[in-house]
DNA sequence: ACATTTCTGAGGTACGTACCTCATTTTGAT
DNA sequence: ATCAAAATGAGGTACGTACCTCAGAAATGT
């Protein structure tokens, strides 16, 4: 049987009362005694049992993830991520909710994050782009007692924050190695798009793709990133426009989280099957564009493990205990027709 | 507050102790009353507390993975994996343990099989070559009460078992593919090393991988495959012999598990960076060879995620609860240089 | 040596469920 | 209608921790 406080109590020759108050970090109790209980746990080996905690204790974790308003697929599948772990969580006494905000401005997400206090929330999952507004709105959150975690976007500007999601240079570099094994004919020009180079992640994905790609496969030169700014109409008319002036195009990179606009422009615009496509997270759309050849390896970061990472990271948080850092690894998974699993 | 047992009861129009006796499977209740219990707990949304449930219950989960003896690399992650999950369960109330079988000889696994019972143990993670006698040896265990799942090897044998690892046929078409874009030579020949073909795990592979490779690469044939028996020394003996006898190969597939010693033997053999080289499994010799340019991808599932689902799964039926499926499926990674992080 | 503050101990209740006993009611068969 | 069997209720204890109060001990300053 694991040691209880009791035998930790014994271990350290003091009263249950005194174990309580070093074990929760209450005052008024003297270093020497603090350090004979702690001594004490080390040598039997006490660790607290989580499941009598939590009944004591009653609490309920709220934690909540803060989204995007627009999107589509790929925000969807992340949704639907945090409520199916909502539901498996709430045995765990955590409630996660989620809340839309527009990404537009900076300032909107600032004014919504200091809306947020300890009274309603006790950490956030922020996706958001980074800013000095959002920076600033994040370390006020925390001052104010509610915890952190940056989510896909922002691993830069996350500092003190924890960052779950996937190193963005490197899921660039990845999708240039793709796109220059798979292509077998000498030369040609890709296309790389983008939903706006404005957000530090186009940017990224962008620097580790042309680092590869340059470095490695000389024979390919990349485009300048078009912008779709998320509309399809848009999306549409870049994508005609640059293949009508460019005749030698051998590849795409879709470095976008919503895929599906420029899926669907490809398709109509072009013959995607006699394009290398290489695109980003894993949807119905992805999918169904691997499937039938004209997408031919994705770049994903898996939805589900990143709300559980984010969970993890904010649950540790609030009791003040440390994580496995290497399980909070959010791999960047490489998808073709054969590994789709599912 | 989430409702409970005493909510339930009321709800029910039952005494606290027929709730009791309905949730826990207790006899000697009508089952007029079941169901209306079991309508109170749809009514309510009544979910046992699992906090409260596992302190009352004080039990510990002692789950056992059965490994083969031998195996090196691979195996060590896994070890290290359960390990290290063991450390984080303990908190859970569940114990992991470890045993080492050689796999050499079935009559051996069954009869270790045999001596366990659920006095030592509440389930075993079953990692064994496919064979009546374990397999009836895993049926008798289960019969003694001891929960079963089947790890990494014998998908097709599990039969009422859950399984936990990949579809290995999916895993030989994804390196078949790999192989077939990344080569971009015309024709040539392929290698295929196997420890043994007497598994069904390398047959399955061996399969998933003739078939993309025949349907879709006509120009690369692949030779029949070479056993190694996990003989280093016999390892380098054959892969020597067949780059004598074959001036124009291509690509190596290493279908097993530990690629150490074929890729060693590669190495002193012959010049990896020129061969499209693709194997099994994230090791740190595996790592190394991506690395340096000796490996091409890796075909890898998460050690980590096959010990962790592996429990879930032991745990869920344990406590005669389902599961999220979706959540249990080990994907297929694929790793290249650049999405190695970490 | 005194008062005062700071620590510590003893003991209690609570959390939600599991599991037990014993008394009582209801049911079904005769 | 009677009786045994089956079903149910009432009430208890236990799990390990959190958090509370109050009394008493020890340390501190004067």
């Amino acid at each position: 049987m694991r040691p209880t406080t009791k035998d930790l109590a014994k271990e350290a020759g003091v009263s249950l009362a005194t174990v309580d108050r070093v074990l929760n970090g209450r005052p008024g109790v003297r270093n020497k005694t603090v350090e004979a209980v702690n001594a004490a746990i080390e040598k039997i080996g006490f660790v607290r049992n989580l499941s009598a905690a939590n009944l004591a204790k009653g609490k309920q974790y709220r934690f909540r993830f803060m989204l995007p308003a627009h999107g589509d697929q790929f925000l969807g599948e992340l949704r639907a991520r945090i409520d199916e772990a909502n539901q498996g969580l709430g045995v765990e006494g955590m409630v996660l909710s989620h809340q839309e905000v527009s990404h537009s401005d900076p300032h909107l997400i600032a004014e919504t994050l200091s809306q947020i206090g300890p009274d309603k929330v006790d950490g956030v999952a922020l996706m958001a782009p980074e800013s000095p507004q959002v920076r600033d709105a994040a370390l006020r959150l925390k001052e104010r007692g509610v915890h952190v975690v940056h989510l896909i976007s922002g691993k830069q500007q996350a500092g003190d924050f924890d960052f779950v999601g996937i190193d963005n240079q490197s899921a660039g570099a990845t999708a240039a190695r793709l796109l220059g094994r798979f292509n077998c004919r000498k030369e040609g020009k890709v296309v790389v798009i983008a939903e706006t180079m404005n957000a530090r992640d186009s940017l990224e994905r962008r620097k580790g793709f042309d680092m590869v790609l340059t470095r490695d496969y000389p024979h390919l030169s990349a485009l300048p990133s078009l912008e779709t700014y998320g509309d399809p109409r848009r999306t549409r008319d870049v994508i005609a426009n640059v293949l009508r002036n460019n005749a030698d195009v051998v590849g795409v990179y879709i470095m976008s989280s919503e895929a599906k606009p420029a899926l669907d422009a490809l398709a109509a615009e072009s013959d995607p099957q006699s394009l290398i496509v290489v695109a980003h997270e894993l949807t119905s759309r992805t999918r169904d564009a691997l499937m039938s050849g004209e997408a031919d390896a994705l770049i994903a970061q898996n939805p589900g493990h990143l709300v559980r990472s984010a969970v993890r990271l904010l649950r540790a948080h609030c009791d003040n205990r440390s994580v496995v850092k290497s399980q909070e690894v959010i791999r960047i998974e490489i998808l073709i027709k054969e590994n789709l699993s599912v």
